[in-house]
Order: structure tokens, then C-alpha cells, then sequence
DNA sequence: AATAGAATTTAGACCCACCTAAAAATAATA
DNA sequence: TATTATTTTTAGGTGGGTCTAAATTCTATT
């Protein structure tokens, strides 16, 4: 077994790599609120755990033994997120907080079971995908609701889960996973959005937009090619 | 909030203190599997931050204060171990181990949550008492099934829920608490005593029976006061 | 009361994860 | 290309929790 800090680093270094590619010092820095001297000694020791990979002045990657890690920490994530949510209610701004904490510490055994009460899912309440229990996981290609035009309409796929603000601001306009809205208008500059969601319109700002991530999207008839 | 160390110290405290009622460094040494030399350091912290009262060489006592903390921790343990048993189907000789590392963890928030979700238990899957979220707690007052004699019925209160295998030997023979048994013959020089547990005969070492705490004890009609 | 044995504490050290301040390497810009 | 700015690493230090080995203090026995 391994410290929750270096679980705790391989998953913010799984995170940054598949958002941003490359994963800095500084990224990791910023993402677990540690200071850059401290990221430059943890990825030493990594390193010499073979868990990532380490050119000097060049950014980490993670080995196959740290993806494995990583993907598992992951998986021990969302599943408690998931079962937070539906076993015992808690709302899904608060779900993360807790996960964070329990998720080093949960046995192989619970694990199975929380999986099997919740019928295998494959989606977080948040939306992401729970990585399978032999580490793989099907990442989803959608795009920033702040990204589509007016008249649009599309469903969304995930919510970055990190600010419990946010969620509670988009879930107020029940932009829920599995949710299919439509834009009714978009203002240029980032300006806002106006959004219709089960029958009501609501107004959502550009910031938060860029964190609503969506797919299935449907051209208006007017601009099908 | 304090370390998982400090927290685990307390609470063997606790119940060291519950069981012998002196609390030396020795006994806590053997209960956390650490160096006497580890339990006189953190001894000295405990009692700087005011959690214990300690005078050289005479063993510990907790403070008030000592005291709630540890009551907490031992809400957050029986708690959970019922809801693992409860809602997971977790077996009772393996939520000990689950609940030590999670008690650590849980926010007053899910406490509270399991609790209702439970129905406000009173008991965990052991028999222990589970101390009120104010910190009060009714221990039982019960008796070892060894101390027991011929022909004496009983309820079993109480399994000391430290050793696994001890849980699944007496586990089989159906000595969960509130089952009601009769002891039918107990030899003497500590030998196995023979019980009828709901219908059916078993014979019990006198090793588990010193765990196996028991109340609402008849006596023979034949030997009635 | 003296002494042997047991319990406890002190001394000194290790590992982990973090920090600040300063140096070094890389990237950006004039 | 030379200079400045940014990023990363090194150097040195702290606190938390543990250890072993050596003192100290208490307790039991003669
Ligand atoms: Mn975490
Ligand atoms: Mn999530
Ligand atoms: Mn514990
Ligand atoms: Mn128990």
C-alpha cells in the first residue's frame, strides 16, 4: 500500500495529463495546494518507485505501475461518490469532500460490494466514468457547454466536481448528467446563456458554462448541413 | 481535529481505562503495537494539549476533554461497523478492520446520516453500547460466560470484537448478541463448557467464553435462592 | 534495608511530507 | 543574441510518529 499523499499524486497527475497533456511542476503545485519544492521531492521519490517517469525541468508522466494506482484510486473515488449520493443522500456538492478522505482507506472487499449494491455503475454522480476494478476506463469525448451556439440542444455528460459552489449553482437549474437542455440564446463575449431545461429557462454565466461538459448535440434544422 | 494517531491513542485509553481502570504505558504499548518509548512521547503530547493527565511513572487518566474526543471516535467506529454490517452485508469478524482506518474520516455530516439511515442504534454488531452524539454512553454490566455454572441460562451481551478468528468461532455456534443459551455442563480447570444454543449443542473453549460477555442470567430452579 | 527485576523515561536517530529561501535551468522578449 | 522573467530544483529546516539502546525510577523479594 501506498501513502495517501502519493495516491493523492498520481491521481492529480492522472487528471492533469488527460486534460492538459503534459503535467508540470507547477500544475501539480497549484492542483494539491502544495509548494513547488515539495512537488520536485515527491516526484523523486515517485520516480524511484518506478510510478512515473522524470526528465529534469521536463514534466512527469506515469508508468503502467502508476496508471494502475492511479486508475484504482480513481475507481475508489467515484464509486463512494456514488454511493454517497444514492445510498445515503448526500447532495452531490459534497460528495467529493468526503470521497477525498475515505477513498485511501477503503478495502478491496468493500470496494466489491459498494459496486455490486450500486449494479456495476459506470458513471459518478458528477458524470465522469468509474474506471473498471482490472484499471480501464472509457474517458468521454464531450465538449464545454460554452461552446455551443443558439438553438442548440444537447445533454449533458459531466461537471467538473471540484468547486461544491459550482454544482450547487448548475444543479439549481437541474443540469444534471443525462439532463437535455437546449440554448435558447448565447451572448457573444462570454456574455450569458440562456438555457430550457425540463420546460423552464434559466440563465447560466459563461465561467460556469466552461465546466459543464455536453454531447449528443443537435444542429438546429435551420443549419443541418 | 486531531491525528488518526492521537485519535486511536484515546481510545485505547478509553477502554483501557474502562477494563482496568489504570492506564499504564505498558498496556498501551500492547494494545497499539507500539514502543513503550513511542507511548511515553506521545503521552507528553497528549498531556500538553490537555487530553490526559499523566504523572510520572503512575499511568494516565483522560480530561473531559480526552474523554469526548474519545467517546467520538468510538461513536464513528460502532456506527460504522453496523452500517457495514447492515447495509453491506460486511460479516462481523471483518468491520472491525474497515472501521478502524474510516472512523478517522467520517464528517459529523454522514454520522449523522448512518444514524438515521440506522434507525439511532444503540448497539453494534459486537453487543458494544454506541456512545450518543453528546458523548454519553451506558456501558453494560455484564459477566464472562466462563464465570458461569452448570444448568445457568443466558443472553449473550457482549463479544469482544478485537481477534477475527474469535468472532467466527463463536460466530458458528450462533453467539451473536441478545441470543438466548443455557449452559448444560462446564468442566472444571477452565475446561470446554457445553451450551445449547436454539436448539442445537456446541462445545466452547474456555479461552473464547473469557470474550464472550453475557447477562439476564437465570439460575437452575434447583439452586434458587 | 539491600538488591534484583520490571516498568518507564530519556537520548538520539529515522522516515515522511511539508515549508522558505536561494540557486540553476529553461523560456520569452527586447 | 543578450537580458529578463518564469519554472524548477537544491539546500536546509520543521513537526509528527515511530524506533533502539541506555538511563532512571518504581516494585518485589530476600
Ligand atoms: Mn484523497
Ligand atoms: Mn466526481
Ligand atoms: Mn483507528
Ligand atoms: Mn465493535
Amino acid at each position: 500500500m501506498y501513502t495517501e499523499s502519493i495516491e493523492d499524486y498520481l491521481k492529480a497527475i492522472y487528471e492533469i495529463q488527460k486534460e492538459y497533456g503534459k503535467v508540470s511542476t507547477n500544475s501539480l503545485s497549484e492542483k494539491l495546494n502544495v509548494a513547488p519544492a515539495s512537488v520536485t521531492s515527491m516526484i523523486k521519490k515517485l520516480s524511484e518507485k518506478k510510478l512515473v517517469t522524470h526528465k529534469r525541468y521536463q514534466g512527469v508522466k506515469l508508468t503502467k505501475a502508476g496508471q494502475k494506482i492511479s486508475l484504482e484510486i480513481i475507481r475508489h473515488h467515484r464509486l463512494i461518490e456514488l454511493y454517497l449520493a444514492e445510498a445515503l443522500g448526500v447532495p452531490w456538492d459534497q460528495v467529493h469532500e468526503e470521497a477525498e478522505k475515505w477513498e485511501h482507506v477503503l478495502s478491496e472487499d468493500l470496494e466489491d460490494r459498494m459496486d455490486a449494491v450500486l449494479g456495476h455503475p459506470t458513471r459518478d454522480p458528477h458524470g465522469s466514468p468509474i474506471p473498471s476494478r482490472d484499471g480501464t476506463i472509457t474517458e468521454l469525448d464531450s465538449i464545454p457547454l460554452a461552446d455551443l451556439r443558439s438553438g442548440q440542444s444537447a445533454v449533458v455528460a459531466e461537471v467538473s466536481d471540484h468547486d461544491p459552489d459550482l454544482l450547487r449553482y448548475v444543479g439549481k437549474m437541474g443540469l444534471y448528467p443525462k439532463t437535455k437542455f437546449k440554448v435558447l440564446s448565447i451572448e457573444p463575449f462570454n456574455g450569458p446563456i440562456k438555457i430550457q431545461v425540463e420546460g423552464s429557462e434559466h440563465i447560466l454565466g459563461s465561467g460556469a458554462a466552461q465546466y459543464v461538459f455536453v454531447t449528443e448535440v443537435e444542429l438546429p434544422q435551420s443549419e443541418m448541413t
